[in-house]
DNA sequence: GCTTGCCATTAACATTTGTTAATAAGCGGT
DNA sequence: ACCGCTTATTAACAAATGTTAATGGCAAGC
């Protein structure tokens, strides 16, 4: 398990064994069911995040009560980052297992700590950082100057498999639009 | 000029006249006329910024040539942070005034070592990333599960006097919709 | 004062997306 | 294997938004 988070950092930003002994040493495990909400807007949250197995969505719930899917998390990947999901160690978003999912946590005070004192763990911090505020510019692109179908194709190339893995409901808040709307693009794009 | 620089920053986080003179010392000052587009996509960019004066937006291009408003800046405010905009110092976003605009700019590498050596400024920077992700995920939710009018009234309420001040091209395309659609919504929110 | 160019508005029509409701399909638990 | 629940699809219609094109207003420069 601790092999696979250096090779979740690695993968990103390449860190030396010293700088990822002083990660190693602090990681916990965590797991949780489908359909479990292991981070729940307004509640307190300390940790960094690494996605070891499974499936995981960020989301808000809207005045009507649905949740509106924000981001998706697969295998081998950082959860957000703490400083991007939270004010003053409150959650601002809510986070649910899509399908049973297997978590490395690291208090997000103690990592700070680390980046302060290892340019290497700064680094890639701040690559992580970097790359998750890409992903945000990019979809708040889509949303803005593309057409649902334009916005599903992408989603096809972002995110492979996740079509015939978790709830259609899920996709279709994350494009913008209906789960009807959803089905029908489906349908056109078949020819 | 400074003394707005320091209203600036205590408006967001409150810092000691101590730790505001470690940032006063490296402050350059820049205008820029309307029209000017200051910082251009995929050019070097090193510098973080305060928006003394003017309007100024951060913008994309789509594959029609058309300009997508990302976001807007105001008077007294700060300019989108550096480690949001720029990828090893290459700018992510064209940034245009849309009046004529006053900046105090700082070297973004000395900025980083005065957050790394001085609590105040590091708390300073992270409340200022936080409001700027927290606005990026409202803007996101918006887009994702509001109809165009509702985004309209939202952005009223969000940029009080700007429909006023800029081309209702820069709005409509932050809004996701088409100038010819604004003017319907404008239209039909009069009665 | 006139012209030029830019921008906002309006109209007419096309297309996309939403809404409601009925049906079908898949899936988990017993 | 069956039942019951959730989710996906489809249809019919309504509403929202886009497209193209024409019109009008307004400000800058001559």
């Amino acid at each position: 398990m601790k092999e696979t988070v250096k090779n979740i950092i690695n993968t990103i930003y390449p860190i030396s064994n010293q700088a990822f002994g002083a990660i190693e040493k602090l990681l916990k495990f965590e797991t949780y069911s489908k359909g479990d909400t292991f981070i729940s807007r307004n509640k307190r949250n300390e940790k960094e995040y690494f996605a070891l197995k499974g499936i995981s969505k960020s989301y808000l719930i809207n005045p009507d009560g649905d949740e509106i899917t924000i981001s998706f998390f697969l295998e081998n990947s950082i959860l957000s980052l703490h400083s991007i999901r939270t004010s003053n160690n409150i959650s601002n978003l809510y986070f649910k297992a899509l399908t049973d999912i297997e978590l490395a946590s690291i208090n997000a005070k103690k990592f700070e700590q680390l980046m302060i004192e290892n340019i290497e763990i700064r680094n890639f911090a701040n690559t992580v950082l970097q790359n998750e505020l890409i992903s945000k510019v990019e979809k708040e692109i889509g949303l803005a100057s593309l057409s649902a179908k334009e916005r599903l194709i992408e989603f096809r190339n972002k995110y492979r498999l996740l079509e015939n893995l978790i709830p259609h409901t899920d996709i279709a808040s994350y494009l913008g639009i209906t789960n009807i709307s959803l089905s029908r693009l489906r349908k056109d794009l078949m020819n």
